[in-house]
DNA sequence: CCAAAAGTGTTAGGAGTACACCCATGA
DNA sequence: TCATGGGTGTACTCCTAACACTTTTGG
């Protein structure tokens, strides 16, 4: 184990993707072979921390080395450290000293982060190739490692709760968008159907989301009119009290 | 220090406590000799985990050697570990020597909890000298240790948003409870007033809040109706999708 | 009988919800 | 001209907010 990293102090993320269809998971792909058999299941990117290392640069430095992104929404969760997270399967003991890192008391600190996917480049991505984009339905399927399954739960739940009171949303659309893609992403990640009168009722009383002279081009059908997220409209009102929900 | 811990990583305690009249915090007096000046500040009950101990237990440990409280309601905020949050001052190092922990880089994971102070005597959990219950809006006037104010915003802000949506203030009550006891909880959690007939209208719409035959007695004045919550009915609710709000 | 807090209804405005058809574009 | 998604209004219900006086008890 390096010298320089905390040794029972490491940071998760749990990196949501929009690509305009899913929401995203990123994962990492990992194998293990155990008393003669090869294992796979899937975690979360994450390492130990550096000592001379805030949290909250930690989780930037991770999502940098494994991505390439920089500057994108990232909030911390909770700590996660029952005493067994890491030594429940037997085989995962191995991967630890395999990893030259046979410590096995790790309180994890994971973030969430939000990407936009077509800004971002749903393929650029790959820099890792055990590295995939999974669909957060069909995550729920696959075999997470240690607690990583707890650890998705509590961030889509984090996610949900965040999303009724902050502009979130923008976070996942590129920066002119149309009313469709922004309902979308709350018909995806509340796994629900909303009225479009409706919502766009809503959304023609919040200022601070500004209509464009633009359109989109290139679609065979009318092309929707495009708005964008003025965060500085946003701050204004929200420093006069104001109550975003969505 | 002793060697079951885990050097890097402690848990701290928000303990908030209701008397029916404010809302207050428990906090530890702490004197520091510094270059020949006295020092006084004030910083939360807390302490390193151990190395065989869930956080969870940790910090319910600590409140238990504390104040001999057991029981109580207590949710992990989020951890803080800033680089320079024990070293800002510089005569927080030699405290650190002083009650032999000279770690300079420690995460803190802080917990708050609610406490009923007329059930559980204010004055009970006085076992250390130097605990203090002190109303919130006093506590912004004291000098914090470390980033313990940061911590204590944090706390606040987490308390009334998860009061927004949870049944928190029945931790903060007697199991009878008048309705103006209830009402006067989220006066001073949320620093409003509320209309009495308005919040009472809402109460008689949530099925779990239990109307007794029971009154206030020895109070030189109309006697209120006693209510309990019950929180069978709440999960039966809850689980059939409904939305807590007071 | 006084002080103190308990208890009680109505109305008006705003927010949420349900619902169906025409429009603009590319192929 | 067809397929596709974009764009629009109305009516009903329910929730919220504003507001003032009478009741019960102990002293």
């Amino acid at each position: 184990m390096h010298a320089g990293l905390l040794p029972n102090v490491s940071v998760d993320l749990v990196v949501f993707g929009f690509d305009s269809v899913h929401l995203n998971i990123l994962l990492i792909g990992r194998s293990i072979f155990y008393k003669g058999d090869l294992y796979h299941d899937w975690k979360f990117p994450g390492d130990l921390i550096r000592k001379d290392e805030d949290l909250d640069d930690a989780s930037k430095r991770i999502l940098r080395e494994l991505t390439g992104i920089e500057k994108i929404y990232m909030k911390q969760l909770k700590a996660f450290g029952s005493l067994n997270r890491l030594t429940k399967r037997a085989r995962d003991m191995d991967w630890l000293i395999s990893i030259d890192h046979p410590e096995n008391r790790v309180i994890t600190i994971p973030y969430y982060s939000l990407v936009n996917l077509e800004k971002n480049g749903k393929n650029d991505l790959m820099l890792n190739e055990n590295a995939r984009w999974v669909p957060v339905n069909y995550v729920k399927t696959m075999e997470l490692a240690f607690d990583h399954l707890e650890i998705l739960e509590f961030a889509l739940s984090t996610l949900r709760n965040e999303m009724r009171t902050k502009p979130l949303a923008f976070e996942l659309l590129p920066q002119k968008f149309s009313l469709t893609q922004l309902q979308k992403i709350y018909e995806v990640i509340f796994e629900t159907t909303l009225d479009k009168r409706n919502f766009r009722k809503k959304i023609a009383n919040l200022s601070y989301i500004v209509p464009l002279n633009e359109q989109e081009n290139d679609v065979s059908h009318r092309p929707a009119k495009l708005y964008m997220f003025s965060r500085d409209i946003y701050q204004r009102l929200k420093s006069r009290n104001f109550d975003f929900t969505i």
